[in-house]
DNA sequence: CCGCAAAGGTCCGTCCCGGGGCCATTGGTT
DNA sequence: AACCAATGGCCCCGGGACGGACCTTTGCGG
């Protein structure tokens, strides 16, 4: 609701900008200049909103004070409220106030269609860019971490996400410990660039799988794979953690390919 | 163990905000949330000065006209023409009014020190972190270029990337033509989310790369890297494509991993 | 020679956002 | 019971960004 809506009504993808329309040329200049995104309130509760969903924020969980997480966010503690009463009406969150008080998550993670209302319908084109991109980045996490030599509280915090994986009792309770899992990984690889990337591919990641039924069967494939995952991490070895992450990277990519454009 | 943590005065960097100070332990919301970048006339300097230095634009070549520019960039013609402004005051480019004038790069690459204000002096930390990055994308990018059924002109955008490299005559223009051929595999990857990740890891190795002698040895050996994994990338082979984009990014990382902190 | 088109140059009204101060509510502490 | 601290709720001001409209310069073509 912001620009966009100019006077061409052919509603240009962000996505299309990228190629000439004559010539099917790319050009440097095409690729390279990427818009600065526009209205800070959106981007603010979009961004607040993935982390609910992707569960970094987990369920009765609470937000940090809105002057602090203003802070953090390089935000307006008024834009900041915004977003969050934004939230708040989508029920993602709850409010009280006076001293203990504060906003914590109400996520039920169920309802796929309630989600807030700017949860942002990508094109085809962008979700087939967003699952290359995690195709590049996932693994190169994975590889990252176990090149990395974790500390004992790092490494129990790896198992535990993978356990919180394994026992999750619904494909709901599934997609939020999986990404947490995957976040983890990101985490342990010690790159903030890195984990923003790996942040970026979840949250499109996220929208897609949400749209999808999930089979059990796939579940388990999963499952296995990520505990192989964690096993190479643990044990220190890059090229297999890497190589597993491809593969689980490539099953789900698999998934997903036949059901969009 | 939540945040909290509040009132510390300690000046704390952007970087330093994925630790706890207190307890090394690192946790999802302390790493995911990342600021969204404030100041939209000093990103917009920031963005073209980079571009012009990455050599998106080459010398001469003139700007898009402004109000392309702007859309394209998402911001409104009036913070574009400032930003042109500092740019023009800092030498980077020159604008002739009229038909058929405009905005036109002169970039001479040299005076290191010259460079626009505004050039970010990276903590020590986010270089290593920008290193990192790039050694994951990098390669990735490659890959993906690899697995890509190239067109015709594709392919000979990329040789000729290759050859300008090759025949750059001084260890400026090298650095231009580097970031160029480099810019040229990612966008032959296809994927809009990995150029932009590429982009970002050039941008932070181009600050770095100017700031230290370059070696004939290191070029001719680049050069040679260069040489394979285009190679690998026309000859459709993707592993061995990242296998050497992989050397090639450790190799520069050794080279400034001992200058920085 | 004249007019048109394609650029940059300038200005103004509107609104978003950041910064800061202050109030209201609540729960713990003395 | 009284106080205090932590937190959300509210408001106002100022600057910056946006989006238009309009002017000026310049080259090309009829």
């Amino acid at each position: 609701m912001v620009h966009s809506q100019t006077i061409d009504g052919s509603e240009r993808g962000v996505l299309d900008q990228y190629v000439h329309p004559q010539s099917g040329q790319t050009s440097l200049p095409d690729v390279v200049l990427r818009p600065a995104g526009g209205n800070v309130f959106e981007a603010t509760v979009e961004q607040l909103a993935t982390a609910i969903r992707l569960g970094v924020f987990t369920n009765g969980e609470q937000l940090p004070p809105e002057r602090e997480l203003a802070e953090r966010l390089s935000v307006s503690r008024n834009t900041l409220r915004d977003a969050i009463a934004a939230l708040r009406e989508s029920g993602l969150v709850t409010t009280k106030q006076g001293r203990g008080g504060g906003t914590s998550v109400t996520y039920a993670a169920e309802h796929p269609a309630t989600v807030v209302s700017g949860s942002f319908v990508r094109s085809g084109a962008a979700m087939l860019d967003a699952l290359t991109f995690r195709r590049v980045v996932e693994p190169g996490a994975a590889w990252l971490a176990a090149t990395q030599s974790l500390a004992g509280d790092q490494r129990a915090w790896l198992t535990e996400s993978l356990r919180e994986v394994e026992i999750a009792p619904d494909a709901a309770a599934h997609r939020v410990a999986d990404s947490r899992l995957h976040l983890a990984i990101a985490t342990l690889s010690g790159s903030p660039m890195v984990v923003d990337a790996v942040t970026r591919a979840q949250a499109a990641l996220h929208d897609m799988l949400m749209a999808i039924p999930v089979l059990r069967r796939n579940i388990e494939h999963s499952d296995a794979q990520h505990h192989q995952i964690v096993e190479a991490i643990l044990g220190g070895d890059p090229d297999r953690a890497r190589a597993v992450m491809e593969e689980h990277c490539d099953a789900t990519s698999a998934l997903l390919r036949g059901l969009i454009g």
